[in-house]
Order: structure tokens, then C-alpha cells, then sequence
DNA sequence: TAATTTAATTCGTAGTGCGAACTGTTGTCA
DNA sequence: TGACAACAGTTCGCACTACGAATTAAATTA
């Protein structure tokens, strides 16, 4: 049982770094950090504050800053000032960050899809189910 | 069906940044960056030489120069030549070092094992042979 | 109005990761 | 054997990541 347990970890671990690659991968394609596609992709459904921002990514404000204005720079992402709260801004995609955006989750998405589909369809849905429940009990950190 | 594909790749990609956010805490404890911390426990089962080490952790020979001088710096790691080849070295674990790759490794199985200990006994069991046969059919990239 | 809290930035520091250029060492083959 | 290609690691310069402490300015509260 215990030995059962560690390859489960184990195969978490290398479960994560495989996804990690994957996304590095199709990151870089498109010129982009991993960091950097991440955001774009964060960003898609719509403006977030910098705050927000920090604490979907796990990202400290000020190493967040720079990561803006790095892909600012790009032109792929502008920060607006809030009209409510003039201390606060709101990053938004451009119409060139929408794009990379798109494109970046399409990739990803079909190249885990394409590994995942070589699993028979029964095993592939308790799959699934299996790590929504995860990621519901773990939500919350 | 494509709503649902969506759906698996975010998932997976989820489950990547939770795995990596407790190996990045465990770590952390113990005053290692995660890139430390993985090659430590890679090193485990015994010396290894540094292109075969570069090839395991995907890292350019350059860079895996760096990782290992930055955690030889503190005595976790020592370079050995190699006997039968004046040009190769060997990286092996200090005492030190073994004891802090163990550390990690247990904690970091300990706290995804409690996540997937949550879900019922054959559901777990669905999911982790899943995971594997993913593993399986990635491996060799 | 004064004091506190909040949003974001700046600055310094340590670490990561790449590619190109380089130093030795080993192997090859003419 | 002697030139030369292939290989193991390192060095260097660069861009990026991430943190925490200190700072600025706006909003809130007392």
C-alpha cells in the first residue's frame, strides 16, 4: 500500500511536468514565457485588476508588475485606469493579446487533449472526474 | 463533446499548477527553489552524470552547470570526476543532500497523497492508472 | 482633518534558462 | 601516427522570474 501511495505522487509530479512542458513548448512558439501566456490566457474572458491578477496567478504584486510590463511592451496587454478608484488599474488584452491568447489555449488544449484521447472513453471520463474532484476539494488554498 | 475536451485540457492544466504549487512550498521550507529540490530527488538513487541529468530535467547542459554550482555552494551536492572519462563528472549527493531529497520527497507525496486519498478507493485507483498510461505514452518525447 | 488602509510601483537581490563560443578529452580513420 | 571530428562541461551575456522592503498616491475611517 505505502509503496502504492509514493508512485502516486510520483506520477502526479511527472503528470505536472509533462503538462508544464507542453505548455512551455507552445508558449515559446508564439514567442512568449510560460508566465507570459498564462497571464494572456487569465486575461481572456476580460479585464482583471492587478490585485485580482496577483492572486489568480499565485504572483506577488510587485513580480506581477513587471511581468505586465514586459508583455505591455509586446503590445499584447495595456492597463487602463479604473474610473472608480483612481489608485487601481484594470489590464486588458489588445486586439494582438486576444489573438495569442486564443491561439496559445487552442494549442495547449488539443495537444493534452490528444494524449488524454488515447485513453479508452470509460477510463478517460472517471480520468476527468477524478481531477475535477480534486481540484474542487483543493480550490479553496 | 468539444466543450467537454475544453474542459479536460484546462483541468489537467490546473491540476499542473496545483502539483507545482506544493512542490514550490515544500521546497521552499527547506530553502530550496523547486529546480533544487527535483534535482535532489532525481539524484537519489545515485550519481549521475551531467549530460544524462541534463537530459532528465529537460534543461540545456549551460544551464544545469548553473543549478548544480548554486546547490554545491551549499554542500548539498559534490562533482566527482569521472574515472573512466576525464572529461564527464558525476553529481552525487552529499549527506546532507540525501537527507534533504528525502525530505522533500516525503513531504511532497504526503501532501498529494492526502488530495487524492480524499476521492472513494476506486475512483483513485481509475485515476492513477490513467495517469500512468498517459505517462506511458509520453514518455518517450 | 488626521491616521490608516489599500493599489500599484520601484529597487535590490537571487535564481532560472537559453544559445554561442570555448577548453579539454576521446575516438576515428587515412 | 597525426589530423580532425565528436563529445563533456564550462563560461559568458542576455532576458526573464520572483521575492520582500520601501515608496507614492488615493481612498477610507476615526
Amino acid at each position: 500500500m505505502a509503496d502504492q501511495e509514493i508512485e502516486t505522487a510520483d506520477a502526479l509530479v511527472q503528470l505536472a511536468h509533462l503538462v508544464q512542458r507542453v505548455f512551455a513548448e507552445v508558449s515559446r512558439d508564439h514567442g512568449l514565457t510560460p508566465q507570459q501566456a498564462q497571464m494572456l490566457c487569465r486575461l481572456h474572458p476580460g479585464p482583471v485588476r492587478m490585485a485580482e491578477l496577483s492572486r489568480a496567478l499565485h504572483l506577488e504584486k510587485s513580480s506581477l508588475t513587471g511581468l505586465v510590463d514586459r508583455v505591455e511592451a509586446r503590445g499584447l496587454v495595456s492597463r487602463r485606469r479604473d474610473a472608480g478608484d483612481r489608485r487601481a488599474c484594470q489590464v486588458e488584452l489588445t486586439a494582438d493579446g486576444a489573438l495569442a491568447a486564443g491561439a496559445c489555449h487552442m494549442e495547449v488544449s488539443a495537444r493534452l487533449e490528444a494524449l488524454v484521447d488515447e485513453l479508452p472513453t470509460g477510463r478517460r471520463a472517471t480520468l476527468l472526474s477524478g481531477v475535477s474532484e480534486i481540484l474542487r476539494r483543493a480550490g479553496g488554498d
